[in-house]
RNA sequence: GGUCUCGUGGCCGAGUGGCUAGGCAGGGGUCUGCAAAACCUCGUACAGCGGUUCGAAUCCGCUCGAGACCUCCA
């Protein structure tokens, strides 16, 4: 087990060997949601794509701090700089105080994470809890000369900054390029170019959510949040900053300018960014109007959706593709994402009823099984070749189960610590279907009765009347299955 | 228009110079009273055209197609 965290860094466009600043503590910033509407499948990309990062850098024994934001506050509508306040407009659509809107979705955005079995991060700061740090961190940015005051805003002077440090690192942008794409937008008078972004908005007399500052009252500017919080919890220099695709420019290029006009570093060694969930080959999308929300997918209760997925499904289903892969939403995939999952759940229930033979002479070698998942993890978090291997270990399983397999006392308890490792504590998988052994229920005495009575009937050769016990039962949501070991039955 | 990414069998999706990815669906078989499950087995995929190479899905060039970012979105 000596190979390398290898992680593929978009600031250099590479997998890179992951060495901690100051191991065996890990800095992780993700971008997490604005709370101004219902989490859909968009949001659990990025949701289970760091859980699974988190999940793995503990495993390596690394002490992770997750840092993971809600933006209730500097999300503007259009125009990064323009428009309405996104928290702001609900609020005022649905009469609400704006913190009514941030509690309730803040609230639906974690119910959907524990669905999802997303762990929560270590700190989960509110970007209007931070005023005060990103007031600071402004002070600093004007008083390096890289920041102006324009009628009581404060915006980044990017053509100033990229003089001395590259403005486009990460996106791999030429504020040259910026200059010949800028749109021409309405009320950007006041800044000295219309790259220039916010730090700092002075908020027109109806705008509900303002703080007093030494410039105005006003709000922060949207990049600022995850600058200051970021170095409030994790540094000035941290390791890991993660977030979705669509987040990189500007987002995260303003991030980087930010933090180093006002500390002078880059402030993250390892950026990594998630793909975008694809749904007929168009990014899923609130603006583009075709997301679905995660309630919707656990209901079924859609029109794009021919049934419900439940949590693990999707979670299968995301952790079924690279993480740096777009994923194309169909029912077609996530139907067979199902049916995988359900294969594996079952795996794992016989794996825990296997019994060892230690007269074993074709017994079979789980640590090379073990090795290859392990490697898989550690190629940038590959979770479906992951999968694969795991998959490779449900044939091992079945068919030792069928007696067509043996394996000794050693390899099973190894098979077993590599199934509840890899399925449980990576994957973050949990079974959903109630196993048989209910039995001490009224309910799974019931039923027990009933496949008593079936199983007379078999013996009598009543076969019309077997089969109408088991297709009743399957009415009412109980599978039989026939085996050699006799009858077993779970709950759909 | 600029920057970038991608095009893999019926579907989803890994791989990225020579070695079966995997899942789902489908065909055939074993088992079973039947069913289900499981196991065995089959399909012979890498957008097109050219080039490099002993050898390319994998490298290079061109063509076609799709997408992302450049304005809020995870």
């Amino acid at each position: 087990m000596n190979n390398k965290l290898l992680i593929y860094n978009t600031l250099s466009k590479k997998k890179e060997v992951f060495t901690p600043i100051n191991p065996p503590l890990v800095g992780m910033y993700v971008c997490g949601p604005t709370v101004y509407g219902n989490p859909h499948l968009g949001h659990a990309r990025p949701a289970i794509t760091f859980d699974l990062v988190f999940r793995w850098l503990k495993y390596l024994g690394y002490k992770v701090r997750y840092v993971r934001n809600i933006t209730d506050v500097g999300h503007l509508e259009n125009d990064a700089d323009e428009g309405e306040d996104k928290i702001a407009k609900k609020a005022r659509l649905e009469e609400l105080e704006p913190m009514e809107v941030v509690q309730y979705y803040t609230n639906s955005y974690h119910a959907a994470m524990r669905m999802l079995n997303v762990l929560p991060p270590s700190i989960e700061p509110h970007a209007s809890g931070h005023i005060i740090e990103q007031m600071a961190m402004i002070r600093k940015i004007l008083e390096a000369g890289y920041a102006y005051e324009s009628n009581g805003s404060i915006y980044f002077d990017v053509e100033k900054y990229n003089k001395k440090h590259p403005y486009g690192i990460l996106s791999g942008r030429k504020v040259e390029d910026l200059i010949a794409a800028s749109r021409e937008l309405e009320g950007q008078e006041e800044k000295k170019n219309p790259f220039d972004f916010a730090l700092w908005k002075k908020a027109a007399p109806e705008h509900i959510m303002r703080w007093p500052s030494d410039w105005s009252d006003g709000f922060p500017g949207w990049h600022m949040e995850c600058s200051a919080m970021g170095t409030r919890y994790l540094g000035e220099e941290f390791d890991i900053h993660g977030g979705g695709m669509d987040l990189l420019f500007p987002h995260h290029e303003s991030e980087i300018a930010q933090s180093v006009a006002a500390n002078g570093k880059m402030p993250v060694r390892y950026w990594m960014h998630n793909n975008m969930i694809t749904i007929n080959g168009q990014k899923m999308g609130k603006s583009l109007g075709n997301a679905v929300s995660l309630d919707e997918f656990f209901s079924g209760k859609h029109k794009l959706l021919d049934q419900a997925y439940s949590p693990m499904t999707i979670r299968f289903f995301i952790m079924q593709a690279q993480y740096r892969s777009t994923l194309d939403f169909s029912n077609e995939a996530l139907k067979a994402a199902e049916k995988g999952f359900q294969r594996l759940t079952a795996a794992i229930d016989e794996l825990d009823k296997l019994k060892a033979n230690e007269t074993a002479t074709d017994t079979v070698n789980i640590a090379a099984l073990k090795e290859k998942c392990y490697e898989a993890m550690n190629d940038d978090f590959n979770s479906p070749v992951l999968i694969a291997h795991l998959f490779e270990g449900v044939k091992t399983i079945n068919s030792i189960k069928d007696g067509k397999l043996q394996i000794d006392q050693d390899n099973l308890a190894v098979l077993k610590e590599t199934f509840s490792t890899f399925v449980n504590d990576i994957l973050g998988l949990r079974p959903e279907t109630e196993t048989a052994d209910g039995s001490d229920s009224i309910t799974g005495k019931l039923i027990e009765t009933l496949i008593g009575l079936r199983q007379e009937a078999r013996l009598n050769k009543d076969f019309a009347a077997a089969d109408q016990i088991r297709d009743k039962l399957a009415d009412i949501g109980v599978i039989l299955k026939d085996t050699k070991e006799g009858v077993e039955w779970n709950l759909e």
